[in-house]
DNA sequence: TGAAAACTTGGAGGCATTGCAATTTTTCAG
DNA sequence: CTGAAAAATTGCAATGCCTCCAAGTTTTCA
């Protein structure tokens, strides 16, 4: 515990940059902020800002880089007889339920979902994210399946249930910009969980034949 | 006709600005080549070059932005009791075999590649493009279908109609980057949509049951 | 208590991108 | 063929993100 104050004092500069950072980019959007006058609502010189996070737009995207690895835990964790798809959409549910009393998530998410809206910059930020999910979840089933090096089919596992990872997340967050009352919004987003399980259930969404 | 020397004065200026920019690219990285080169060049000013392209990314992805309809077309132009991810994966293959003989498209395939893996824009700027794609995708579903403004199906179904597509031609890129002889490239390329086709009609990527 | 390590800062500069006004080129009617 | 009008090109200045570097400052720890 050497490293205690010093750790400790660097944590809270970082949380308190990215907070103002945050509050800003909600108010005024991503763009409309310049990465000098974040420095100065922090109280710091923009090389400090620089310090922490290599990127404006990791200002906003902090926590969400928090979460790479959560798809990879929810798959390793998940029971027997259950598929990688199926965890994923009951972590989903859980949370969805378990988030739900607290009104204020729900209201920040929706900000949080409206400055990324606007700003290309995040969204492929965002995607990049993405990229880093499916490629743990990828390491994940390699090791699970012990397949060889040059074997495509954990890459395209791993692609399936991050695509359905990323689906249920869209449509949760298109459908919170829409709804206001929290119960309705998480009565919504558990009814497109089970649409969605069931579609891939279904097999409706990978064969759209005619005629 | 009275427009005619102006607007083909201006296609050609605008296709070798985008060429010259692209050999330079290919040469020495999307990174290390700055507009106010390849403006040089080029023979004109950097105000002319960002008159043609909104942006550095555009000057290398031109001829991608052509092909953001390619996929609605196919799909909508699918045969008889042929699903859309099967329509997609056919019109790939027939693409391979006719492009094969020509082995100047394939080792040009492989720089364009490279350049896209060492630069992060252009790969944010490409899946952007898929994004497009997908809309204009789920545009031809939801006629087909005749769905409601606000059911989500199309848009679901688009999703994965396009993942199977972005991951053919990610898997197709990677194929390219690794063999040298053309022949034993499509050969492989083939051997891999096969095995995707068949991997979606197993199911098997949906459902990786554990136990 | 005093160096060593870690953090912060200011300044200079590179590069992408935009806006504006001046200049050149192209079109087209008379 | 000629002279505006329209369109394209250009230079210049400025903004904003981001990097590098060379001082300071603060914190750690012997």
């Amino acid at each position: 515990m050497a490293e205690g104050l010093r750790e400790r004092k660097k944590r809270q500069t970082r949380q308190y940059i990215s907070d103002v950072a945050t509050g800003l980019f909600i108010e005024r959007g991503f763009d409309a902020v310049t990465v000098a006058e974040i420095a100065d609502a922090a109280n710091v010189s923009v090389n400090t800002v620089y310090n922490y996070f290599p990127a404006k737009e990791d200002l906003f995207l902090d926590r969400s880089a928090g979460m790479v690895d959560r798809l990879a835990r929810w798959v390793r964790g998940r029971a027997e007889g259950e598929s990688a798809a199926q965890a994923v959409l009951r972590e989903l549910r859980d949370e969805v339920r378990a988030v739900s009393p607290r009104v204020g998530l729900f209201a920040g998410y929706a900000d949080f979902m409206r400055v990324i809206q606007e700003a290309p910059v995040l969204r492929s930020r965002l995607w990049a994210l993405a990229q880093q999910v499916e490629a743990n979840l990828e390491q994940v089933l390699r090791e699970e399946t012990g397949a060889a090096e040059d074997d495509e089919l954990p890459s395209l596992m791993a692609g399936q249930v991050s695509w359905v990872y990323g689906t249920a997340i869209r449509v949760i967050g298109r459908e919170m910009l829409k709804r206001r009352e929290p119960g309705e919004v998480s009565r919504e987003v558990l009814a497109l969980l089970d649409d969605i399980e069931e579609l891939l259930s279904e097999r409706v969404l990978m064969y759209a034949v005619r005629g």
